[in-house]
RNA sequence: GGACGUGUAGCUCAGCGGGAGAGCACCUCGUUGACAUCGAGGGGGUCACAGGUUCAAUCCCUGUCACGUCCA
């Protein structure tokens, strides 16, 4: 016998040992099944599970096993990614924390060496925190993206890329943080809006003149300003271009230039010109030949450049120094408060730095060109399909990729120097030597670049790397392309895209025919959910209180299209108990000796309850396969639970119980043997969302009767996959009347108070005969639910019966003796105004000549008959109101 | 400023050309064995607003307002 309820907490670590020790997580080696795989979105090596994995992950265990039971060879790729910034920052933390020498101080060698302990020791949290979600993955494949094959791969793109001049070496502006002292991408740039100040400096004339007044946000750039723009068409300046300025403070001359970035109606017109520290003025300067002058250091302290009592201030030190300066020099003209953007690290959220130096970039443009093709003609297809635009609209407008890192932690860049600066690109050191050799005619000292790749260079290579590219093994031939990339929007640009660019250009194929983009997770209020606003649900918290099934389920049933979640426990405690209504449900079947039957065939049953609970469970099964085929998880959850508590349990196990204790011996095998079969295909379709409790009762209930056909664990099981020909219709509309008669006549009981306990007769008034056979063989039934002594069939209703109608049959519970006179002539007279109204409604339609020429056929008659059953209904009712006011 | 999206019951959301649904919350009632992690019933919505298309609009089109996200 099951217990009384299902404990997750003994039973999800137990099931999941025995699911991975048995090797189900593997694809079958199958020849035959088509191949089915997703990679992971590879978590940080970092990170733990937040709410948003676990949504993600829930979503892709879903359907790998949905696949996995459909018979394909299903592959769920896992892994997780070095995330060079990052655990860099997690483990100089530690190192201080822990009272070490800095990073510097160690050197690169023992520092690297500290970050790989590290990872040995806390890298495997959240892979771990995977398992306790339920997810399935082939963990004999887990793959790191610092691995030694994935590391190949990203070498060996990096030298074919180079030798396709796709990858370059170029000194430009780069976002430079000045907290990590590195380059980072757009990508890794916030743009805050922040309050700030419009400084309005005057700049007197070379010849003494006049002066010329610029406003700044950044004051201290002043201090590399290399000339003043003003508008060509501009009539004030007109006769100054060409003159020069006298820089305060650093006392250089430079010139004033007409360009056409200079906005005649902001500010006066004017503006400072700084091309090492601007983007904007960059060009500028480019335009006009400015000189550009660094100012600032790797961590955004002035520079020498400047004058000595300036040089080694922070940045937001010399800042206030330089206004001070210049109301000193009484060349202040205007403070002005505004809110404008700055740029701030994604990471370390300083405000970062437009910085001139040397980096590596990616001619992305080009690699864009076949991605934007492939997504257009279909090759891969996005759910919902308008994240296409947004992919679309960044790879239309795509910048040349930053990917060099001043980092350590992270694959260190394939490039040599030689002694005069020569590059040397290749896939290993021997081979940069050799072509150093054949560049210099001898042997030269060559110093390998001291940068590391941006992270997502090579998590962009995922969906090949970790398949065993660039060697020729089974699993790429086999594997690649995946099918479906389930992962959030956020990272559309920064993973999504540059995996169709390397997949295509690498592969000549697209790395995924579809690419599901789930919904962001928030908390109750809307708000994205972070550790410093504290809302955060942490899920293994929840999966501790709640299960991962009911966990699971929530996600599931939340995840509809393009939307943000919001996640609440209530939500998360229903689920749960619908968990527990399986189980009960299952216990009560146990109780009732429903067992599996050897040989049962679900399209031979007789009893028309069973033949209808038959085809309600092949309808479910098809919208279920057809729903998750297509990535529609939440209407799967949410159809499983209408059928699994709604029509099941409600009505279907209460039907069935007067036949599993009655004596008719072949309705009661019949019914034992259906609710076993029913069991049976809901625990299979519910298995991809509610792993555990599934698994547990498909254990527990293995040896009720006839063997299975499937012996091993239900995650291996095979999908059901029933004919629609199991649905009777006939069956469906008797039952419906039941149903409808049942809650009809409690409606009107509990509406007029009649006491529970009260057990009048139902009287049926007249009634088709094939609806009087159907109330008649469910006698039993309605006497049992709607708490009436018998179902009788009358000529006409006794005064101060309460009638109703159903279908075409007129119902009446004479319950006079407890009912309030008046409320119930309330009921009667709010009934038939509703009806008066419908009818009217509708028969004013049917007299448009218009409705009736245009609407299609089927409308037509649909109101036809509306308005025939309105009119027999409100007929029945007015007679029953005469009556009342008889009683009365 | 541009792009995308969203405004439906108190809350969270489905629906999307032919008289509006679910879960939770709320109110009332109910324990003789599947389940109180339950059962039964009920109240509650000019489907943001204004125009238009249509025999018919919550659904399609246009505009307005509000909110959200991303990109400048």
């Amino acid at each position: 016998m099951l217990e009384k309820t299902f404990d997750p907490k003994t039973a999800e670590p137990r099931l999941y040992e025995a699911w991975e020790n048995s090797g189900a997580f593997a694809p079958t080696d199958d020849p035959k099944a088509e191949p089915f795989s997703i990679v992971i979105p590879p978590p940080n090596v970092t990170g733990s599970l937040h709410i948003g994995h676990a949504l993600n992950n829930t979503l892709q265990d879903v359907l790998i096993r949905f696949e996995r039971m459909r018979g394909k060879a299903a592959l769920w790729l896992p892994g997780t990614d070095h995330a060079g910034i990052a655990t860099q920052m997690v483990v100089e933390r530690q190192l201080a924390a822990e009272g070490n020498v800095g990073r510097r101080d160690m050197g690169r060698d023992a520092f690297v060496a500290k970050v790989w302990e590290w990872k040995a020791k806390s890298g495997g949290t959240i892979v771990n925190q995977l398992r306790r979600l339920g997810a399935s993955c082939d963990w004999s494949r887990e793959r790191f993206t610092l691995d030694e094959g994935l590391s190949a791969a990203v070498r060996k793109v990096f030298v074919g890329l180079y030798k396709e001049n796709l990858i370059y070496r170029d000194k430009r502006l780069v976002n430079w943080d000045p907290h990590f002292q590195t380059a980072i991408s757009d990508l890794e740039v916030e743009q805050r809006e922040v309050d700030g100040h419009f400084w309005h400096f005057a700049y007197p004339l070379e010849d003494g003149s006049g002066e010329i007044v610029v406003a700044t946000t950044r004051p201290e750039t002043m201090l590399g300003d290399t000339g003043v723009a003003v508008h060509p068409s501009d009539e004030r300046y007109k006769a100054l271009v060409g003159k020069k300025v006298r820089l305060p403070i650093v006392d250089r001359l430079v010139p004033i230039v007409a360009d056409e970035y200079a906005d005649p109606e902001k500010g006066s017109g004017a503006v400072k010109v700084t091309p090492a520290h601007d983007f904007n003025d960059f060009q500028v300067g480019k335009r006009h030949g400015l000189e550009q002058i660094n100012i600032l250091d790797d961590f955004g302290r002035i520079n020498t450049s400047a004058p000595a009592d300036y040089a080694g201030l922070d940045r937001f030190v010399a800042r206030k120094k330089v206004v001070e300066a210049f109301e000193a020099a009484d060349l202040l003209r205007g403070i002005e408060k505004t809110r404008h953007v700055v740029p701030h690290g994604d990471r370390s959220g300083v405000v970062i730095e437009p910085y001139l130096t040397d980096q590596w970039y990616v001619n992305a443009e080009v690699l864009a060109q076949p991605a934007i093709k492939a997504v257009e003609q279909g090759d891969t297809v996005f759910v919902p399909k308008n994240w296409e635009k947004t992919y679309f609209e960044w790879m239309r407008n795509i910048q040349p990729w930053c990917i060099s890192r001043q980092l350590w932690w992270g694959h260190r860049i394939p490039a040599w120097f030689g002694p005069d600066g020569a590059i040397f690109v290749a896939e290993t050191e021997q081979e940069a030597e050799a072509a150093a050799r054949a560049h210099y005619g001898k042997d030269e000292p060559l110093s390998q670049d001291e940068d590391v790749l941006d992270t997502w260079f090579s998590s962009a290579l995922w969906p090949f790397s970790t398949l065993g590219w660039p060697e020729k093994t089974s699993d790429v031939a086999r594997f690649y392309p995946t099918h479906t990339l389930i992962t959030g929007f956020d990272i559309i640009f920064f993973w999504v895209a540059r995996m169709m660019m390397q997949g295509i250009h690498f592969m000549g194929d697209v790395p995924f025919k579809r690419i599901f983009i789930n919904a962001l997770v928030r908390d109750a209020e809307g708000k994205k959910m972070s550790k410093s606003k504290g809302n955060v649900l942490d899920p293994l918290e929840l999966v501790d209180e709640y299960g991962a099934d009911a966990l699971r389920f929530t996600m599931t049933a939340m995840s509809g299209q393009a939307r943000d979640i919001k996640l609440s426990r209530q939500r998360i405690e229903g689920y749960r108990n619908f968990g527990t209504k399986l189980w009960n449900a299952t216990r009560f079947a146990q109780m009732n000796g429903c067992a599996r039957a050897a040989g049962f065939d679900p399209a031979q049953v007789k009893v028309p309850l069973n033949r209808w609970i038959v085809g309600e469970t092949a309808r479910t099964a098809k919208a279920v396969t057809d729903a998750l085929a297509d990535c529609g998880f939440d209407e799967t959850a949410n159809g499983l639970y209408r059928f699994i508590w709604n029509q099941f349990c409600d009505w279907y196990v209460e039907f069935a119980k007067p036949l599993l204790t009655g004596d008719d011996e072949a309705a009661r095998d019949e019914t034992r043997a259906t609710t076993a079969w029913v069991l049976d295909v809901i625990l299979k379709l519910l298995h991809p969302v509610m792993p555990f409790v599934t698994e547990e009762l498909w254990g527990q209930t293995a040896d009720l009767g006839a063997p299975r056909e499937h012996q091993g664990f239900l995650m291996t099981a095979r999908w059901p996959d029933l004919p629609q020909s199991l649905i009777d219709p006939a069956v469906d509309a008797d039952i419906g009347l039941m149903i409808e008669a049942i809650v009809e006549g409690r409606s009107v009981r509990q509406g007029l108070n009649v006491p529970p306990a009260a057990r009048p007769p139902l009287l049926v008034v007249d009634a088709t005969p094939a609806h009087r056979k159907v109330l008649e063989e469910g006698a039993a039934l309605v006497e049992r639910l709607l708490r009436v002594s018998e179902v009788r069939f009358v000529d006409a209703a006794p005064a101060g019966s309460i009638p109703y109608v159903v279908g075409g049959a007129t119902l009446a519970l004479p319950v006079a003796e407890f009912i309030d006179i008046a409320a119930e002539r309330a009921r009667l007279t709010k009934e038939t105004a509703n009806l008066a109204t419908d009818i009217e409604r509708t028969a004013k339609k049917l007299d448009n000549a218009d409705f009736i020429a245009r609407a299609p056929e089927e409308v037509v008659e649909e109101n036809r008959e509306r308005l025939a059953e309105a009119q027999a209904a409100l007929a029945k009712l007015q007679s029953a109101l005469a009556r009342l006011g008889v009683a009365a």
